[in-house]
DNA sequence: CATGAATGAGGATTCATTCAT
DNA sequence: TATGAATGAATCCTCATTCAT
């Protein structure tokens, strides 16, 4: 059985698993015993790829976060020469795209976020996506904005976006995807055309 | 030390005992003895008040719905006769309500959530909680907006309120009241004025 | 089966349980379940009295080191007036004591010390138990010998009834007092006679 | 990277490496994958070389005793005709050579030592090692003192320089060199001169 | 000759719960 | 009403060993 070369193969296959208990049970009874049954290796090899149970888990928040990134980049480089309401509308998109909205990952997101609180590894990577999407969105309203008000727009855009995910999420029900872009793209318009109004 | 009567005394000392568990090493790692010890009591006790660990977390997490609960109402008797939108703020103000943005409600906020999606009786509660706000939102929304922008509304307004917490709580730092209360205010004029628009 | 007031019965229990287990299979044998079963309680109760594994090892050699000390204080108290010669032979003479020359009291001392080179704990109540003797020793030789001699002569007292002891251990065979008290009865005598020899 | 006569060299690398590990993480913590990692080398090749991990450790043992061997019949080789006592120094003074009181070396002693209690194959080695050094000494007594009381001699003056080795082994700082030729030339002039005396 | 992937048993530790007092 | 002694299951982690390549 062993061969050589198996470390992305089993690094994925222990990820997907991860993300797959977490959907099913939640992260506390997640077991490591579970999971290596889940992805149909033995217990011992997580401390061979991940050193252990927190380096698993912190190998999946990063699986995730990198989709999220990727689905909203790929989507603003179609979009190089857009406007700015497209190029906002884009990001938002993004954070809602399949691999985002989908029941084990937005369980796996909040379970994340609750453990991030206090555990430093996972606090740190949280904090990098957080800061990550706000730059890129703060980047797209300054382009319209003057400074103070566009970080305001940005950071309640994110709010907006993470409300409505989060609602999702404890909802149980699929993930209402026309209300979300309505929502999103009036806030966007307003802050986008009331420049001044504040 | 008498012998009667202590059961609502005891029951607070545990209740707040399990907040700052939760608020200082988490939900995960707020264990029996570690609860019993910060409420000055043995951890035997525990079953007799709450018959299990689970049922001292609903009994918590009830407690701080009902918190926020009263936050709410207690403004709005208030502002009994007062416009729609001064109502709107009343309840997104009630949710920002020191009881609940202080460190210790919103990382116990944040853990309910996480459990409640693989907790029947975390959930019931999420649920109860949720409802109700958004039924009071869309309350106040009706007396302006149609049946369906109502819905959106409140939903939109839920949404928001729940990001900006959500943010607070993860950022570490003390909640920027300012801020939110400038665009929930945003969101709420904008949906009552532009009842036309969408 | 809990009642009140266990905890030293408990204790001393589970350290004979350790000593025991030490004897019969070895430290690194001697596990926490084995340790237990010997001492008729469950492996989780360990914990509640010790801490862990380690608290249980350092609470047995501090055990064993005590008996040593009360073994030769004793004889000591009954000798108040007796000659430096005398004392000396009954400070040896409790180093050989029934209590520490037994199978598990040997094997024990001899994995404690070899633990005691990697874990601090143990480490610092080696050396303490270890200064003591020497100056217990040291302080007997000064009634007659001038302080570097007197020094020297309980470094190699010391080492000299290390020696006998650790020969005895690694043999298998029952310790042979009567070579034991022999050659020490000799260094002693000549340590004080040549007070003047070096 | 040459396919033949790589056993002698792996062997030692292997030994070397052991004993490091030995020296730094204690004999409990000196495991198959740490040996490894110091050798430069994979986990799996030791089994190729050494069966298994007790293989590797007695022949690590066998490697020590080898050179306390070799630390004193060199020193009596260059001391053919000398007499009783210039041998019977010697003797000692390869039991102090640099080879045997570097702290890696009385760190592995001390293991071995209580590993040898309960393990067969190491008890073995040490009763050989022990043996060896008594009957040399034995024999060079002899050629002054009537045979019960050369293996007295003997007997007290192996315990001398294990006590004196021990002390050094536990106390952490450099070995003593003067002090132990002055207690051990003391021991075997006493032993040598007092033929009578007992 | 050498690697490192993989296993699986074994051990320490944690912890909710029970219960005699 | 309250304690804390005691249990035992559950979990994570370690590690020697095996084996395909």
């Amino acid at each position: 059985m062993p061969k050589v070369g198996m470390q992305p193969i089993r690094r994925r296959q222990l990820i997907d698993a991860t993300l797959n208990a977490i959907n099913e049970v939640g992260m506390h009874d997640a077991t490591i015993a579970q999971i290596a049954r889940r992805a149909g290796v033995s217990a011992g090899i997580i401390s061979h790829y991940f050193r252990d149970k927190n380096g698993l888990l912190e190998a999946t928040m990063r699986d995730v976060t990198a989709q999220l990134r990727h689905a909203v980049l790929s989507r603003l480089q179609r979009l190089a020469d857009a406007s700015p309401e497209a190029r906002l509308r884009a990001i938002v998109d993004g954070n809602f795209d399949d691999s985002q909205i989908h029941s084990a990952a937005t369980k796996a997101w909040l379970a994340f976020w609750a453990s991030s609180m206090h555990q430093p590894g996972l606090g740190r990577l949280q904090q990098i996506s957080h800061r990550r999407l706000l730059s890129t969105l703060v980047f797209e309203f300054r382009r319209t904005l003057p400074p103070a008000q566009a970080r305001l727009a940005g950071y309640g855009l994110v709010a907006m976006i993470d409300g409505l995910w989060l609602r999702a999420a404890l909802s149980g029900e699929p993930f209402n995807l026309e209300a979300a872009r309505t929502l999103t793209t009036q806030f966007i318009r307003q802050q986008l055309t009331q420049a001044h109004s504040n």
